[in-house]
DNA sequence: TAGATTGTTAATCGATTAACAATC
DNA sequence: TAGATTGTTAATCGATTAACAATC
């Protein structure tokens, strides 16, 4: 790969430039652009206009050079002096990271979190949609969360295909979500969003990100200990 | 840094080796580690007795390769065609992350969030336990969650001190979080965990986590999508 | 023994950083 | 203009991987 290969010729850089339409994006660079989305995004509710890459920097603890290095790839979104523009680079990244419309999201549980999840606007705010909640205990079946009312789970296949789920959450006890993951996988969802402590086992094709809290508690400890 | 330096002596391999006592970890490594103690807590949760590195490798989708070298750098965990013992591992990596202790955790917020992360044992199953909860809601506070009684925020200077509190953890709106972060800052946390959407400011020695699933969603469909 | 899996090497690749000219 | 910040270079450093001998 050739993306910040200081050999590579002008046509080549050119080309990394364009991978918005083009090449796919390194893990690295994929994972940092949705970091700055996320600053950006919570920067712009605030009603900021410009932000320099020291200030991203200091919200993502990615160097500001890095930054600057992983937006130039792009485009020069910048302007020297002054900083970036928010709004612009918000859609300049939405662009790059083709997020830019609206997917809908499938959760399951409506416990605690289920709740916390689906009245937060957390994913909302990054184009992601929860159009339906699940539940297997039927006391909870029926009751309304937010604008949505809480199905039973044998309803997920038929739901996941006429509301073109793409991913799933799983907000359930670790004793449930391998299970339920099942269902979704057999029903044609291909990201499933774990919070669960399950060790979830799928098919290949499908993407399984299990949420850590206490994995970057550990971490964030051992340089604090240290 | 030499670790994982082909060139360096066998006696400066011992000492990086014996990191646990030493040197620093490098982000990288404490970063995995975590993720492995992650892994090997909830299979032998599941009674499993040994693991290989491949196994380690599908659930965390880091290379076996790298596992087997992250490991190799601190003692032969592991015997040539069976794998590593899972308790044993867990040990060895406490050890070298020197988390093997009990640490105390505040947590702010009663709502939902706040319900789910007190009654998860999530947390409790890395050695964190939360000591203490905290809301600013007349209502709530003097509620009973788990085994704890909600207090006032007013108390919080009070209960860091007397509980010897590391961590806070943020479970609040937006809107209240750096207000909070404030009060946790004063009262001498030096790790703040943040499920809110806010951009916190604090001084330079305080370390904040801010948890963002839908960045990690993001992530995760832009492979999807391409 | 035969099969499996570790520990380790060697080579490559990408990430990181300091520094600074360009320029708003 | 003066100050600030980008875009980019060049150098370094650490991460990643394939491959395989050692050995359980």
């Amino acid at each position: 790969m050739s993306y910040g290969d200081p050999t590579v010729s002008p046509a080549a850089a050119e080309r990394d430039g364009a991978a918005s339409s083009g090449e796919r994006l390194s893990l690295g660079v994929a994972a940092r652009l949705s970091r700055y989305l996320q600053v950006l995004t919570q920067a712009k509710k605030m009603g900021k206009e410009t932000i320099s890459s020291q200030e991203l920097s200091d919200y993502t603890h990615v160097n500001s050079t890095q930054i600057r290095r992983d937006l130039s790839g792009f485009g020069k979104f910048g302007k020297r002096g002054v900083g970036y523009n928010v709004e612009a680079l918000v859609s300049q990244i939405r662009k790059i990271l083709r997020t830019a419309g609206q997917h809908n999201i499938a959760l399951l549980g409506a416990g605690h979190l289920g709740k916390a999840i689906a009245s937060s606007d957390i994913f909302a705010d990054h184009g992601f949609r929860v159009v339906a909640i699940f539940d297997v205990d039927p006391d909870k079946v029926g009751a309304s969360i937010g604008s949505q009312i809480v199905r039973h789970t044998g309803e997920l296949r038929q739901v996941v295909e006429d509301e073109d789920i793409v991913v799933g959450v799983l907000a359930v006890p670790t004793s449930a979500a391998q299970g339920l993951a099942n269902e979704l996988v057999d029903a044609g969802v291909k990201i499933i969003f774990n919070y669960s402590e399950s060790l979830l086992v799928v098919p290949p094709e499908v993407t399984v990100h299990t949420s850590s809290p206490a994995v970057d508690l550990l971490y964030a400890l051992y340089f604090y200990l240290t």
